[in-house]
DNA sequence: GCGTCATCGAACCGATAGGTACCATCTAGG
DNA sequence: CCTAGATGGTACCTATCGGTTCGATGACGC
């Protein structure tokens, strides 16, 4: 039955609920670990629907990846909006956010870096890279409200320890990554702001 | 012509001569971005050799998967070596060679976490969380002899160091992070032996 | 020297992948 | 109401992939 009696049929909905649920399928299994005939028929979505939406498998893809960077960011902002004025704080929040993502049971490490680990590809390259570049911004407004000489260095290490801890995480023990790297990271802020202790 | 003229007739040779192309190929193009066809075109092997060797392409990418955890275990083991008895010197070497390792320009981030990201099979799963596991031994046992009053944290955090900048390396400039995720180490490493000063 | 074994090259196979075409059917807007 | 557009379902196409088989040929141990 094309077209179940009581749906929508609203183009801008159906794209974004394919969206939604690629999200998550295509995180659990990997880019190829799903074929688009599957993919269609666990979403309820026909391929030509899918494909008059987003194209190509790529395009897919692309789109998703590019919502999971934007729903990713966002969520570590608002933990950090969360935190209060204090630095410290804020970086302690955003590594009690990863910790608590890190507990997830459908957790696989980072979908992006994972993206770009699969498909060698130009674009999804660029998406991982934009990804990562917003995080570095988020860390460095960070270490720079801390008084940091050098934000934009503390705010690389702090990445470094965000993108380790994930795939600590998602390749070891996922129970303690997130609370190892926290404190890891406000040993290097307080390290930072306080140049006369060490090194 | 099977059996060019002036060819060796080994197996053993023919079998490591494999792993050794293989490595860089599958670790260039992904494990899933190289059939096995161009593959063995590539080797100049034929595939019949290829599967009496490796039996399916799963198993000649966890032979290439353990052997390059070897190899980088080993490479990194004698880093390690060279540095003397200083367990920051030692520490320092690790990123030293992480950093020239980055610069290559082969380089595609840890072939080991991106095979992980790419087969969901168990089998990669746990080679890499063997490797990962090597290597955190490697550092705890730094950790260890620096007189850190808990080791094994410090050797986790000190593995996320070295995860982060290999995939800050890999999407981003690799020119930096491994002098940078240097510096952070030895301000745990210092803060860690020096509990009076910091947190 | 002779048989065994390793190897190449190529043909081949079944499965599956991404992508397209077509049509029946239903909603949405006027 | 009635048309236009969105959708589901299905069949289909072509390419490619992992894997198998076979015969020709040469190296190596006895």
């Amino acid at each position: 039955m094309p077209v179940p009696k009581g749906s929508t049929l609203d183009p801008r909905r159906t794209r974004a609920a394919i969206l939604r649920a690629a999200t998550a399928l295509l995180y659990e299994r990997g880019l190829d670990g799903i074929g688009v005939a599957e993919l269609c028929t666990r979403l309820g979505v026909s391929k030509e629907t899918l494909y008059r939406h987003f194209g190509t498998k790529d395009g897919l893809v692309e789109a998703v990846l590019e919502a999971r960077s934007d729903r990713v960011i966002a969520w570590v902002g608002q933990a950090v909006a969360a935190a209060g004025d204090d630095p410290a704080a804020q970086l302690a929040a955003v590594f009690d956010a990863l910790q608590q993502w890190y507990e997830e049971p459908a957790f696989r490490g980072c979908a992006l870096v994972n993206a770009a680990a699969q498909h060698h590809v130009p674009a999804v390259r660029a998406i991982t890279t934009r990804h990562l570049g917003r995080h570095l911004a988020l860390l460095t407004g960070i270490a720079a409200r801390a008084g940091a000489p050098d934000p934009d260095l503390l705010g690389r290490q702090l990445l470094m320890l965000v993108e380790g801890a994930t795939v600590v995480a998602a390749h070891r023990d996922p129970r303690v990554p997130g609370t190892e790297a926290r404190a890891a990271a406000l040993t290097l802020l307080a390290a930072a702001t306080r140049p006369g202790d060490l090194a």
